[in-house]
Formats: structure tokens, C-alpha cells, sequence
DNA sequence: CGGGTTTGACCTGCGC
DNA sequence: GCGCAGGTCAAACCCG
């Protein structure tokens, strides 16, 4: 609790920044500023409807419905096409519980408000010179910092980039593992960094996902991980997910047997809540969900059904719900209708991103997304509130594939 | 022996 | 063109 304020005060909020074309952005806010309100209680009542499924998110008008959907078809056209980072309600998910008694250290800026009974996080978009930057109150959850940025579409779409970087509060040596193979390419010194940067590569030959890692030069606990490129096959874990779904302890014995060895001095991601204070999270290990099945990311006992998501890059198994706003079922899901995958894809392109991007089932009601080329989800609005609907649940009968992003690759 | 890491060399982009 | 810094390569090494 008390510790909890010192961390607050550290990372008050959790920013998320999308580096759009200017012009995109203007318009984009444009949108977002001009329509009629809604935004801020249709987010605040998809947020809500963690406990209150369903009902709140139907409480907005058709006027104001028109306007949000005006606004969520830009978004979609933006994100679809450019964004394929962590989705805010990915995050959001993840630090959502209850009681967050948080200070608004943002309000003269902020458009959408956190609202204190609301049982999950409300974020708020605001411009920040060329960035539309997103904010998620997380005073009171943990110590993480998450931020990433997107780079400009011309740079996406026209050389497949596709960047976004994470800051991740852990402790030890090692690295979060976040369910794929990485294999360490190279290493550098980095000028004005005492923390050398290392390259690491993803171990599928047909996949050419990318990423760095260094530590903060401030926060020496920090793990600053940026992503790059895309990935085109199943995450490590959900292939042993798929092994008929063994009960939790046989498949976590199963994975002890076969466990990678990615980091081996890897120590864990600690994220500190003022329920459990630090929990360390084993890095190691195939985060498969298989391997920390629902619950086991989670708060393992937080008898509340509160997602504390004590893992920083395990947050699909801690906190695979979705919540039906902005990045998430108007930007990223598909008119509220599940996409689906034949069963018979063979494993294939389901993770397009890494596991901290991409969305685990969610299998709820949609909202208003029109958008058919989003990478991603199909909206839910976080009626659970339980973490039960983790990675297990999302099989290969429902993977996300953003169109988008498959017209890059092929 | 296979797979991963280490590390110096090399390549490339960018600013001057 | 040159130098610098970041990114990648690949041989050597390590480890289970």
C-alpha cells in the first residue's frame, strides 16, 4: 500500500504514443474532439461493463453512435493499416481492478476521464505535438511503464516497418519472455548508454520479427524492448497449448521437460500492485497458456476475480479480456463479429504480434466497429471479471488476421 | 552434437 | 568524402 504511492508517483500513467502522419492525426482528433461526447462514456461504460456486461455499452445514443462510429472508421483506417502494437484495451485489460483510488495527474490535458468507479482503467487520447498519445491511469496498479510508438504509415506500409517499443519494469537479469523463440544476434555498445543494447531474432526461419533490448538508462530495473517486424507463425506456447490442452499441472510439467532455454539468468518481470506487492513472474518458461493457464498469470488466488497481471509480458494470460473502446473493438475488431480463421490453418499466422499485442479471445458482444481490416479482435467488452478467459481459450479456430497486414506480407 | 551466446569485424545510413 | 553510430554477420565458444 504505502510502497504503492512511492510507485505511483514514479509512473503515474502509462503512456501509449502513435507516431501518425500529421495530417492522419489531425484529422483522427479532429473526429475524436468534435463528436458529440460519447466517447468519454461510451469508453467509461465499455470499461464498465467489466462487471456490468453488455448493458452499458448499448446505453449510448444513435446520435452519439454515429459520431463514435465516424470517428472509430477513422481509427480503423489508421490502425488498420498502421497498427499492430499493443492494443490500449490490451493494456487496459490488463491493469484493470478495482479500487484504483487514482489522482489525475493528467486532467488539463486529458479527454477522457478515469472514472473512479469504474473497475478498469479509462483512457484518455490527447495530442502531444505529432503523436496522438494515449494514457491509462495505472497510479495505483504497478510499476510498469508501457509505452509504444508506431511509426508514420508511409514507413509501415512502404518498408513493412513496424516498430513499437515497451518499457518493462523487471528485476534481475533476464528478459520477459513473451511466447516466442528469440535467438541473440549480436550485441552493441550504445553510445551515451552504459547498458548495452542486444539484437535478438526470431527463431523461425520464416519469420523475421525483430527485437532490441536494453535497460533504461534511468531506471536500471527497466527493460526497454522494441519490436520489429511481424510474426508469421504461432507463438512457441500455443503450440503446446494445442496438446490436447493438458490439465495445468500436466502441461506444466510437460513444459518443464521441454523448456527453451531463452534466457537462461533470466530473473522475472516484477510488477508491484498494492494488493500483492511484487510478483515475481518466471521468465523462462513457454508462457504459454498451457503452462500458466488463466489464473496463473493472474493474481494465482486474488480471490476478488481482479486481474492484478502480475506479469508484464504474460498480460494475454493474466488479462485476456477485451473492452469495447477506442484501440480496441472500434479500432481493432471487426464489426463485432469474431473473425475466424478455417480450423484448419495449420498453425499458421496466427500471432501476427507478439504475444503482448495480440488479443486472446474474446468472445463477447461487439461494438460499433465497421472497420474490416483491423488486426485484431473481436471487441469484447471485459464481461468478465475474472481473468478465466486466458490464451487457452483462444485457439487456432479463432485466430486475428489483419488483412492489412497479410497484403503487406504477401 | 545441436542450438544458443559472445564478440570482433563488417556493413549501412546519416550528419557534417 | 569522412567519420560516427547503429545494426548485422559469422566464427568461435559454451552448454545441456
Amino acid at each position: 500500500m504505502e510502497e504503492m504511492g512511492e510507485e505511483s508517483s514514479r509512473y503515474p500513467w502509462q503512456d501509449y504514443d502513435l507516431g501518425f502522419g500529421e495530417e492522419l492525426m489531425r484529422e483522427l482528433l479532429d473526429q475524436t474532439t468534435t463528436a458529440p461526447t460519447p466517447s468519454p462514456a461510451a469508453m467509461a461504460a465499455g470499461a464498465a461493463s467489466a462487471d456490468n456486461s453488455s448493458s452499458s455499452d448499448k446505453g449510448i445514443g444513435d446520435e452519439e453512435e454515429g459520431a463514435a462510429g465516424r470517428r472509430e472508421s477513422m481509427e480503423n483506417r489508421l490502425m488498420s493499416t498502421v497498427y499492430s502494437g499493443p492494443t490500449l484495451s490490451d493494456i487496459e485489460s490488463a491493469l484493470s481492478f478495482t479500487g484504483a483510488g487514482a489522482g489525475d495527474p493528467l486532467d488539463g490535458r486529458s479527454k477522457y476521464h478515469y472514472s473512479p468507479s469504474s473497475p478498469v482503467y479509462v483512457p484518455r487520447i490527447y495530442a502531444n505535438n505529432n503523436h496522438i498519445q494515449f494514457s491509462v491511469d495505472a497510479s495505483s496498479i504497478w510499476t510498469s511503464v508501457w509505452k509504444f510508438r508506431v511509426f508514420s504509415p508511409e514507413k509501415v506500409l512502404g518498408k513493412m516497418e513496424n516498430k513499437y517499443t515497451m518499457k518493462i519494469k523487471s528485476c534481475g537479469n533476464g528478459l520477459a519472455d513473451d511466447g516466442y523463440k528469440w535467438r541473440k544476434y549480436g550485441q552493441k555498445a550504445i553510445k551515451n548508454s552504459p547498458n548495452p543494447r542486444s539484437y535478438y531474432r526470431c527463431t523461425n526461419p520464416r519469420c523475421n520479427a525483430k527485437k532490441q533490448v536494453e535497460r533504461a538508462v534511468d531506471e536500471p530495473d527497466t527493460l526497454v524492448v522494441t519490436y520489429e517486424g511481424l510474426h508469421l507463425h504461432y507463438t512457441y506456447s500455443h503450440f503446446l497449448q494445442q496438446q490436447t490442452n493438458p490439465p495445468p499441472a500436466a502441461a506444466a510439467a510437460a513444459s518443464s521437460s521441454k523448456k527453451p532455454k531463452l534466457h537462461p539468468t533470466a530473473g522475472a518481470i516484477t510488477v508491484t500492485d498494492s494488493h500483492h506487492g511484487s510478483t515475481p513472474v518466471p521468465t523462462t518458461s513457454p508462457p504459454s497458456a498451457a503452462v500458466v493457464p488463466a489464473g496463473a498469470g493472474d493474481s494465482s488466488g486474488d480471490s476478488g476475480g481482479n486481474v492484478t497481471a502480475d506479469a508484464g509480458f504474460l498480460l494475454e494470460h493474466a488479462v485476456p479480456n477485451c473492452s469495447p473502446y477506442l484501440f480496441d473493438g472500434g479500432l481493432l475488431s471487426d464489426a463485432g463479429e469474431e473473425r475466424r480463421m478455417p480450423s484448419d490453418a495449420g498453425g499458421l499466422l496466427e500471432d501476427m504480434v507478439p504475444l503482448m499485442v495480440r488479443r486472446p479471445s474474446c468472445n463477447s458482444a461487439a461494438t460499433t466497429a465497421s472497420s474490416s481490416t483491423t488486426l485484431g479482435s473481436p471487441p469484447a467488452p471485459m464481461s468478465s471479471p475474472s481473468p478465466s478467459t486466458s490464451s487457452v481459450s483462444w485457439t487456432p479456430a479463432s485466430p486475428y488476421i489483419d488483412m492489412a497486414i497479410l497484403s503487406n506480407i504477401f
